[in-house]
Formats: C-alpha cells, structure tokens, sequence
DNA sequence: TCACGGGTATGACGATTGTCATGAGGCTAC
DNA sequence: GTAGCCTCATGACAATCGTCATACCCGTGA
C-alpha cells in the first residue's frame, strides 16, 4: 500500500493530525498507525515532532493542490464556480465514504499551533499559501484577472475551511452545498 | 471582570482553548490563569476537563450570538451585509489590537475533538446551533425568507470562520476584508 | 457550643508525553 | 574479513497530564 517507513509516517501523521488535532497526536501514536519501527523516528526526524508534523502539514497543502490542478483535466468547460463545486465536492466524498471523523489538517494544526510561538506555524503558512496560489492560477487561467482571482481564492479557500467545519458539527454535508450554490453566481460574475 | 472563580476558570479556559485548542488546554494552565484555587476545580468541575471544556465553549458561542444580536442595535438601517460585516469587523479589531493569537474557541475544539468521541462534541453541536440560528434569525427580522436565511447564516459563518483560519495564519485581516466584500452582493441581493 | 457543609489546600496516583542514550542488525566498499 | 554507515530496537529519562483522596478553614443554623 505504502512507500517507505519515512513516507509513512508523514502520511499517518497527516491521517491522525487532522482527525485528533497536532496537539492530541503523539509520537508513538504515528509510529503505530505507519506500521513503522519505533526506532526510526528519531533517525529519519532528527528535528523531532516539530519536523513530522511541519511535514504532514505540507503534505496535506500539496496534496490539496494537487486536486485543484486536477479539476482543470475533468472539467470539459472549466468555470470558477465549478472548481469551487469540485472541491466542495471531494469533501463531500470524502464524509459520506469515510465518516465525519477527519478534517482539514490544515485547519486542525492552525487550531493548535497558530497562537503558540511553534516552528511549524511558518510551514502552516506556507502551506496555506501555496493552496490558495494554486486556487488563483485557475482562475486565472480561466481569464479571471490577477487581482480579482487572488481574492477569489481566498474567499473560495475561507469558505470551504468553514464549511468543512460546520459539515464536521452538523454530521451533514450540507454546509458544502450551501456554500457552492451561494458562491457560485459571485464567483462566474 | 472579577466573577466568581467558576465563572473565571469558564472564561480562562475559553481564552486558552482558542489559543492552543483543546487538548493543548491542561487544567492547571486554566487555574493558574484564572486566578482560582486550585482546590476549587474539582468541586465546581465534578465532570472534569470535559465538563469545564463544554462549558467554555457554550460560553464563546453564546457571548458569539450576544454580538450578533448587538447589530440590531447599532445600525440605523440593518442590512444582511452589514451585519456581516459587522461579524467581520469585531473580528478584525481582535486581531488588531490583541494580534492573532487567539482564535475561534468552536473552531479550535472542533479541531482536536470532533474526530474523537468526546462527550464535548455535543455542546459543540449546540453551539454552532445557537449562534446559527441567531444570525438566521436576524436576517429574518430584515425581511429575508426564513430558508434562505438559514442557507445564508451556515453561509456567513462558515466563510467567517476560514477567513479567521486564513488571517491568523497570514496574521493579516485582509481576509476578512476580502470575504466581507465579495459576500456583500449575494447576501443583499 | 457544636455539628455541618460548601469552599479551599495539598499531595499523590498511574498513565502518557517528547526526547535521548545505547546498541544491535545488515548492507556496501575496500 | 572488516570497517563503516544506514536502519532499526529497546529502555529509560524527566516532565506533564487528568484525576482522586484527604484534610483544613470557616461561616451558618440549631
């Protein structure tokens, strides 16, 4: 199923962070959901917890923006509205198939570190930036300007973030189809 | 200010919960900070971290949909837009004047406890209700029909929501500015 | 006066946390 | 062979976690 015991674990780490949140995953808990030899974790993360997480976290931002690059090859007539659809739409996937358990790593690690002088909070960050660069250049290659599609991003980003939320709480996906259909006419406008 | 020790501890966890989140919370940190003996917790608490944890949460909402209600009060001429900006712009001098360390206290629990099977989640759930149902509620006093307003309150929420997500991790309000804006047209129209 | 009980104080418990120290396998290079 | 490095194994460390047990203080009511 997997790679190497060091990729494992940065998938686990991603798995466990965004369903038990960065503070409430342990170490060992990763270590054991990676089916990975206990020793190696101080061997492959010399920079210790801090290291595995930052990396999850990143993992998490670029495996999102790899499904934003996707739409653009499924869709015969890309829209803007319909990326926002699109990635509504895995969400909403990814609940009905697999339980409200797992969130947003992203969202789930922002949680945690963001108010603590943390050194992953700069790879939150980054990984958040590179999403909503990903998001932007879409749209603008759906001939939406620069500027206007930078704030789209964020927007469509924000927005799904807290829907993601909401559908968590709620134990419906709902809030995901809310907010596509109410976004959608300012989007394509 | 000054309450009752349990209503100190209440607050002061709410406070530290949107820091660190939930599991990053140790009820010594919450004594300390509140000022309380640290005797008195397991008389006024004898649920525990989860019963001190709900607590704060319903708090955090509650004081969340006493701020909605405020807009009422202080517009001349209330208008859905206005009161999300008004949502936004609370949010915004937050940040300005107190930086962005403090986050969402619904936001930061839902993180670490939504995926576990905390008896926390429940009061979560009822918190989101709450102050959804507050919001819907306000725009049904401006004359919007009571399904959209609850479509349109799952709507603002969420998107304030990511927007705060977002700026703490840019540590820039412009998120907020940038969803207050481009949400405008669709919640007025 | 004395019993009572709500509030406070203190210490300890077992479990878990992140991290480190130490050492053993197993492979390649010489 | 054997030296050396990458990988893994194991145990222990101090610190912290949530929780509990116990006892003290002190105002009130009988």
């Amino acid at each position: 199923m997997e790679r190497t015991p060091r990729e494992r674990m940065v998938y686990s780490c991603a798995q466990l962070v965004r369903t038990r949140g960065a503070t409430g995953t342990s170490v060992r808990d990763v270590v054991e959901h990676a089916h990975a030899p206990r020793g190696s974790f101080q061997h492959y993360f010399p920079g210790g917890k801090d290291q595995l997480v930052g990396e999850a976290v990143l993992w998490g931002a670029d495996f999102a923006v790899e499904r934003v690059r996707a739409y653009r090859r499924t869709a015969r007539r890309p829209t803007p509205s319909g990326l926002f659809r699109h990635m509504a739409g895995q969400w909403k996937d990814e609940f009905t198939q697999r339980g409200f358990e797992r969130g947003c790593p992203i969202m789930a690690a922002t949680a945690d570190l963001a108010g603590t002088g943390s050194k992953v909070r700069a790879q939150l960050a980054e990984g958040l930036r590179r999403w909503e660069r990903a998001v932007a250049e879409e749209l603008v290659a759906m001939d939406v300007p620069a500027r206007r599609a930078r704030r789209l991003a964020t927007v469509m980003i924000s927005a799904l973030e807290g829907a993601i939320m909401s559908a968590r709480l709620h134990e419906d996906v709902a809030p995901l189809t809310a907010v596509a259909a109410t976004l959608a006419p300012v989007l394509d406008g």
